[in-house]
DNA sequence: ACTTTTGTTAACCATTTGGTTAAAGGCAAT
DNA sequence: ATTGCCTTTAACCAAATGGTTAACAAAAGT
């Protein structure tokens, strides 16, 4: 239990811990009882105040979308060019990323592991088709008009989509062959955002050179 | 145990599946009986062959790399352009990707979690700086030297890493963004190696029209 | 043939782990 | 003070889990 928490309630406590361990241990590595420690409670008390592991796992996991779902809808229903949607996308979601650097990890791994009907809940307050389908409209769109360069708009997207996010699951292995050590490899990370979207600019904007 | 098993050795009915385990579940995720079971073997007979869940673990992870390895040091350590290397890597990378799509989820993820005594000895089987290193500075030379943009040659080499991994790790999050389905979602993969190198090529060799 | 070594199993064990219970504190309303 | 309600805890429990044992089967060596 971290010193600023010693005055929130027990439940927020335990949300707090629970948050941590589900984190760094994932689902099936995280202990009820190493929840109950970092909360600085015991261990009956995350019973009293939530079902079970499970339960209390949905919750961390329902919250990690939290911030994420509601910006992206924002972005993507939203006004603007594909350049300046993928400027603002690239812009958000940075910041997120920044700030808890190990959540796409944690959530992308518990997907991957089971399509559970949790899921179902939480996948549904996913923007869901609509603004994407429209968003790639978009692209198709604007390469038609001539106004980016044409090519297949989700390899696009998930050229974008890759560049912003891999480099905080890949840290481990991107750390070894770019020859960075941790303090490094986080300032390259703060300068992303210029990288990211020069090289998309590049690709999309400039003349072609190549056959 | 799959059919294609029955005449193996038990030693390898077991690798295998602990293989399959492991990279279904993670390490913590994982049951030695689970193991025992899908190797249609007794649990004891693990015990026999493999010292415990954490050796048998190293075994599997240690191998997950054995294919990777060599083919990325041989690329690094050749002759050829910076970008006849992003070439070679995009293709190789992806063709071992397709293969075992599930490796890197599982790789990275048990790296995150703990930086094992373990992975110290496999870590420096990895190609280490050297190789690395050489190429980063060639291609600050093909900058320098206007055979391609210049840019962050760290940045350019965690961009091409990024858009080859990512989609093998990110898919149920892309797959909603892209508003795909499995099995569009694959026949994209399949057509990737093109889509990237274009977009490489786009942003590295093209004439510049931005600001 | 028989002895030794290797492979395989059912039964067992100790520990861990998620979860429960019953009792005790704390505290506001009466 | 007493009642009743919410909060918190120590002790406990049953199931799961990694690992061991001792006996049995199958090869291999002689």
């Amino acid at each position: 239990m971290s010193n600023k928490e010693l005055d929130l309630s027990s439940k927020e406590k335990i949300l707090n811990a629970a948050r941590r361990v589900f984190i760094r241990n994932g689902s099936s590595g995280a202990r009820m009882q190493e929840i109950a420690d970092e909360a600085g409670i015991n261990k009956a008390l995350l019973h009293y105040y939530f079902k079970n592991k499970e339960g209390l796992f949905e919750l961390v996991f329902n919250d990690a979308f939290s911030e994420f779902i509601p910006k992206i809808h924002n972005i993507f229903s939203g006004d603007g060019s594909v350049m300046e949607k993928i400027e603002r996308y690239v812009e958000t979601h940075l910041e997120l990323l920044i700030k808890k650097p190990d959540l796409p990890m944690f959530v992308l791994n518990e997907m991957q592991r089971e399509p559970r009907t949790i899921f179902s809940g939480i996948l549904n307050k996913m923007p869901g088709a609509p603004p994407f389908e429209f968003f790639l409209k978009q692209i198709e769109e604007e390469m038609k008009d001539g106004k980016i360069r044409t090519m297949n708009p989700r390899d696009l997207w998930m050229n974008v989509m890759s560049m912003t996010v891999f480099p905080f699951i890949g840290e481990p292995m991107l750390k070894k062959f770019l020859v960075l050590n941790s303090e490094e490899y986080r300032t390259l990370l703060t300068k992303r955002k210029e990288s990211i979207l020069l090289f998309i600019q590049l690709a999309l904007l400039s003349k072609s050179n190549t056959p």
